[in-house]
DNA sequence: GTCTATATAACGATAGAC
DNA sequence: GTCTATCGTTATATAGAC
């Protein structure tokens, strides 16, 4: 980002994209939210649907160097299970939206992640993908189906973000109650976990 | 529903809507799915925010009655947790589109609760909501916390369906392997219950 | 680079014939 | 009830002055 204007055009679109997703996300809602001009975002990124894939695969690259660094250093994920769950936990306490807004978007088109990423760069993340099955299935988790496993420790750690609107009005939280409740929530993950992996 | 039309309409909107959600759906798609005139739609229901609160309100009481009338057969949660957990299971199973239809409209619109149900409605549900808790809490599941403990049970059976997109990528699976994969965490999620409760 | 003015297209919604 | 034609609005995008 060599511009001053186009790093706070892309804050903005940031915000509002994260917030409301690609169609309900208004032009006009990044310009005010940035305070410039409406044709300033046709200046420096053409196209709406150009701002956005910026914003989405900034995203995606966040998460995998706050996630993928520690899984690399770690040997063996079982070993370090709670120490990782903390980091997810964490980045999702300051990211509340990122989950429903990656999983929004990612279901409204399948496909974009191939116009987002090079065949190669795909091809690096499938490779560093096995390495670390590998080293999971090495340790042994009993007699649970492993990718079972794995889509339920995801899902403890992300769900109450994706669903937090709607458990704010199931529980009646207002939402300082629904960011204790998520904050909270990382001291029960590490009890949690070590009953399942028992 | 007393028009034959109007029910073909409806369907179709109830598809056209839990697919792409209210502000990606055009009334086009809905028009053509169902294959009549778009002015129909007007004529039915007035304006695309008629249908669409027509179709979540459905939707809504339908997991209620679904899902609540069970709740009220059982004295205990904790003792009929795994047939209850394949209740929930099964109808997601059968609509898989539902849980990022509603967690993403309720979060687009936290409100809209109020203007689909009476305050008689909301306070019935309160009401019954706070019996089931009793029951709960009178049972008793070791030392971890309720609200966490029930946050975990529904994050485990839906966000599985939630994320299906997003998981069909990760894992490299195709419909059929996600269908598949699913399906069969219908046997894996008793097993895996068991592990918390103890 | 930034602004105003305007073109273009999409979409929701209505009017009126049948 | 169903259709065609059309209106009004909003949103994206472009042209051109400065």
């Amino acid at each position: 980002m060599d511009n001053e204007t186009e790093k706070i055009i892309f804050d903005a679109a940031l915000e509002v994209f994260q917030e409301k997703g690609f169609a309900t996300a208004k032009l006009k809602d990044i310009a005010e939210r940035a305070n410039i001009n409406q044709s300033l975002l046709h200046y420096y990124f053409r196209k709406k649907e150009v701002l956005f894939k910026s914003v989405l695969k900034h995203k995606i690259l966040e998460l995998f160097n706050e996630l993928g660094s520690l899984l690399k250093e770690k040997g063996s994920l079982t070993e370090n299970m709670d120490e990782l769950v903390q980091v997810y936990h964490n980045y999702f306490v300051k990211n509340p939206n990122m989950p429903l807004f990656f999983i929004s978007e990612l279901n409204n088109n399948p496909g974009i992640i191939k116009e987002l990423f090079t065949q190669e760069e795909i091809g690096e993340f499938k490779r560093k993908k096995s390495e670390y099955l590998k080293n999971i299935s090495l340790q042994g988790v009993g007699d649970l189906p492993l990718e079972q496993l794995i889509v339920t420790f995801i899902s403890i750690i992300v769900f109450p973000f994706l669903a937090k609107e709607t458990l704010k009005i199931v529980f009646d939280q207002d939402e300082s109650q629904s960011m204790e409740f998520l904050k909270s929530r990382g001291q029960f993950l590490p009890e949690l976990i070590k009953k399942i992996l028992i």
